[in-house]
DNA sequence: GGATAAATGTACACTTATGTCAATTTTAAG
DNA sequence: CTTAAAATTGACATAAGTGTACATTTATCC
């Protein structure tokens, strides 16, 4: 019941391990990942995990992976996605801010809390800034607005978002939708269509 | 040399403590902030902090006190500065996020990442947003918007600086000074006046 | 110059974490 | 049933932090 245990006999993997320091890292940041609190929540013996990692460090690292993985990949994708007008192409991307399983909010806060500490980790997530909010701005570019504009345009349509990570607000899904078309017509200058937002609202509606 | 030593011949004081928890919050986070390599770094024993503060918690909480006390009134006031048109209100505004002595960012970043870990801080920073966020929202209503859409724009204004410090970047002036048009524009809907933009540079333009 | 309070330092006891090693248990394969 | 690999464990050595008790130094006030 509690972990997903009756596997293969074992009670401990990698995996295990990696979830337990997922969890860990969301709840209280990076130095609340230790071995021997993940051991005692684990019920496992602390000196165990040494059978499947080197060291903490190749924890972290595991970790930093997984992140890399998952954020930067989706993002960009739906900045691409198929939209006839500009308004339709920001309620796509805004799809990533409302879908778990497009972008992990609370893992992208974590890793930047993190990064405070990791000048390596830093230059990390300062390439992944960059290529999202290149990728905004071709978006906004491709829809007509002159270069200058499309920058600043990417750069509000992300930071609101990076700013609302950090503000670890918690509403609920239909306050969030209430805002969106106020949301669209600020960050593009124009508001959304009815019809694209019902195609919008069509699809986030059902809490998946 | 290193530290303001020759003030009373004692080298140890409560604030000569606090600022190195400061210093120490910003660069490392709270997880940073531990007497032993304090002590180290004012060359000062260990034990000797125990004269100023019972212990590590009364130190922690001189810190959040003193961010408290500096950030959200200087926002505040800025929202409420003398202005003919929404763009120069606006302008008045994004004097906070170029003017060290009216808002500390990094303090700020670091706060956040410590919120984390700390429910009772969390909530004092969920009750800041709330103020910031209202002073603006009355700002866009003053100059005639919809309540709807001055909360929006409210939100973006806020969030887009919350994301700037989060995304930890480091441009110089000259840089941040470019885009300050357009941020205006997206932000409350029309391009500033040139007169209020030669005004605002005058204030801004010399490094203080 | 001696008393006194402020500030510092030394020694101790305790806690929590890390990583290694050798011994043991468990599972699966022959 | 034996065996070998996979996984687990407890004991050990080490490091870095916390806070307390008590002795010592330093500046200042009379």
């Amino acid at each position: 019941m509690e972990e997903q245990s009756q596997n293969g006999g074992w009670r401990g993997s990698p995996d295990v391990w990696l979830n337990a320091a997922y969890d860990a890292l969301l709840e209280t940041g990076v130095d609340g990942v230790k071995i021997q609190p993940l051991a005692k929540r684990l019920n496992l013996s602390r000196t165990s995990f040494y059978w499947f990692f080197k060291d903490r460090k190749e924890l972290l690292d595991a970790l930093i992976t997984q992140w890399r993985e998952k954020n930067t990949g989706n993002l960009i994708k739906q900045t691409e996605a198929f939209a006839e007008t500009v308004t339709e192409a920001m309620l796509n991307v805004i799809d990533c801010w409302l879908k778990p399983e497009l972008f992990d909010a609370k893992f992208e806060f974590a890793i930047r809390g993190w990064s405070v500490r990791s000048p390596a980790l830093l230059r990390e997530i300062q390439s992944a800034d960059e290529q999202r909010l290149d990728a905004l701005k071709q978006m906004f570019m491709r829809f007509g607005q002159n270069e200058r504009l499309a920058d600043t345009r990417a750069r509000t349509t992300y930071l609101v978002q990076i700013g609302y990570i950090s503000m670890q607000t918690d509403e609920d899904l239909a306050v969030r939708l209430q805002r969106i078309p106020e949301y669209v017509e600020v960050f593009t200058g124009q508001p959304p269509a009815q019809r694209e937002l019902d195609r919008f609202l069509a699809r986030n509606q059902h809490p998946a």
